[in-house]
DNA sequence: TTTGGCACTCCCGCCTTCTGAGTGCTAATT
DNA sequence: AATTAGCACTCAGAAGGCGGGAGTGCCAAA
């Protein structure tokens, strides 16, 4: 059973109202902002009736009103409007995705600082754990004693180590290695790789040395890595700035989840009402203890079927939904395209480059 | 001209306390602390005296006595006994130097990380821009659109990055830039890769699909993100534990500055008396305006010519110097021993494997 | 159904008082 | 001369009391 036009309209308007201020809105208040033409009289009822519904809390008993969990969640699912993004934040977003892309761990973080930025709220990117193997490996002799191992793994990242050894070995002996590692050690998982197989391969090369152990805990250590979820944090401190966390325990509890950005996997729950891009968990909804009075606003981004991860904004349930809503799904989007076309990119490194060049005069 | 061993130990007693309690002491509870046969109004002649030249301070005229940070100075100057490190704690250090070296950045991070945890205060651990240069390129061909650039550094790091192209390219092309890239391109910083040699270098493979640029623009991004000092800070939300920083406004200053590593860069001012290995500049000492009421204590760590850095904490002028001292040092020498090592390391690689090989039946 | 009016509630900020820890000084003791 | 006991004094912080004012709920009139 809905409610009337009418209350929605002041629900929104005490939302919007206390997203602003902080402080709890009377009908006063709600009568000077919105422009419907009512008195503060009229709005008291509806208030009281709102507030008996469960939409609204009242601190005590002469405070104005303040939404309650229900009362957001009606606001995101119905009532806000899509927020808009100004030119300027379209291209601030824009450039800081134009950022070089080189490591992933570096995108990931700047993604999280300028989402973090933007909403002037503690922001989190993490990238969820995929299964991948080594889809190939070289060996590169660099000297008796130095080789390097780079390989190419089926999520199209490529990943080397610098190996020098106190002991020394034949050119000969890295290219037979690397002949028998592409032909035994691709396709596997981490947990695949066993001492049996790794005996076999020694055999193969006639490995005396321990150079294929060597290769092969490289290659079990960077399959375990990529199979790792990796989160990144920032913008902690913006935390502080919010009224509500001017309490330092609160600030402390959140604080410290926030520092371990894993514990973000455990958050998007149910997946939302048709699985919407943006979806927007309100306090008492949170399953993670420490979030309980707090909202968190996720998006999603999905890069071809190698990465998918997300990104996401913590803060206080009186939070600009609207507003960070949009500008998290504009760089999810983002995000999303950057990432599938480094897989089948455009012309992306050859203009990269020219331009980097011409600014080194 | 230096003062009576008896304040000296009176002082000592004045720190010791505030460093555990945090609150102004007073005459009695030296009295009741430190067992030295003296009553409490011996004590306050002393107290007074020391407040008068310039060691303590009064918050207010009727509260005990605090230290000043010449009084910390002097404390940390010749009072303070060297920290011992229990067992469990050398042990702790060990197992996370013992970590996986793989990445660089990701040492770190498990370095600051265990500082943190270990001094229970924020921790920052960075590592000092080095200039590097190209020493070997290695092109690997995969198929008619992809290939990998493969660089090694100077400083014997390797960076690797796969390369797909809308546009295909015969292998002998990638055989030829390699030749090329190792002919003309090692021993340069970015800088001097300029327009001029870019085109000699299409010239000398016959390069008209950009290739060149292509691997000369990740060069160049290389060799700059190599000559960036990296920092990385954890613990953060730590500082809300102690009591100084339940000012939200005083926490949230410190955080924002912390939350910028690299302004650590800054910090080891004039190389403190003799350069030792452990420094701690305390409350105005410091450069930076946010941290004039904190204290920070510095170990540096080497690893050959090719990298050195800083590892640090920072917390209240009230920390336990002592403590905070030892484990850093200790923290900073291991890291130093790690670091060579790798550069011409034991039978490692070897050893680890059998082990990680092992856990995995 | 809406509105103006009015009595009522109760948080918040302000002021006052009170308490107790701690000082500084002086006089007595060793 | 150094140390100690004793005592008056200071002052921050807690506890308590007192309006002011924002806001409510309800009632009666439009």
């Amino acid at each position: 059973m809905g409610i009337s036009q009418r209350k929605k309209k002041i629900l929104s308007a005490v939302i919007e109202l206390y997203i602003a201020t902080a402080e709890p809105v009377g009908s006063k208040a709600i009568v000077e902002k919105s422009s419907l033409g009512l008195s503060s009289a009229t709005i008291r009822n509806e208030l009281s009736e709102l507030t008996a519904e469960g939409y609204l809390e009242q601190p005590h008993t002469s405070a104005g009103r303040v939404p309650s969990p229900a009362g957001y969640r009606l606001y995101v699912n119905e009532l806000m409007e899509k927020g808009r993004l100004s030119r300027e934040e379209t291209e601030e977003i824009n450039r800081s995705l134009q950022l070089k892309m080189e490591q992933l761990d570096r995108l990931m973080s700047d993604i999280a600082g300028s989402a973090s930025a933007l909403t002037q709220y503690p922001a989190v990117a993490l990238a969820e754990p995929v299964a991948v193997t080594a889809e190939r490996f070289d060996l590169i002799y660099v000297d008796a004693n130095t080789f390097i191992i780079v390989i190419m793994l089926s999520s199209s990242a490529v990943k080397n180590k610098l190996i020098r050894l106190p002991f020394s070995f034949e050119q000969g002996m890295i290219t037979r290695l690397s002949a028998v590692f592409n032909a035994s050690f691709t396709g596997l998982s981490a947990a695949s790789i066993d001492a049996s197989l790794i005996d076999s391969a020694e055999l193969a090369c006639g490995d005396t040395l321990g150079l294929v152990s060597v290769v092969a805990a490289f290659t079990i250590e960077t399959l375990k890595e990529a199979a790792t979820g990796r989160a990144f944090v920032t913008g902690a401190s913006r935390l502080l700035k919010q009224p509500e966390y001017r309490d330092p325990d609160r600030a402390s509890e959140l604080m410290s989840f926030l520092s371990d950005g894993r514990r973000f996997l455990e958050l998007p729950g149910a997946p939302g009402i048709g699985d919407a891009d943006v979806e927007v968990i309100i306090g008492p909804e949170n399953v993670a203890e420490e979030l309980r009075d707090s909202s968190v606003v996720i998006a999603r981004y999905n890069a071809g079927d190698n990465m998918r991860g997300i990104i996401g904004v913590v803060g206080p349930t009186r939070m600009d939904y609207s507003g960070v809503a949009a500008k998290l799904s504009y760089i999810a989007a983002g995000l999303s395209k950057l990432l599938s076309s480094q897989e089948a990119p455009p012309g992306f490194g050859k203009l990269q480059i020219k331009g980097d060049v011409a600014n080194e005069p």
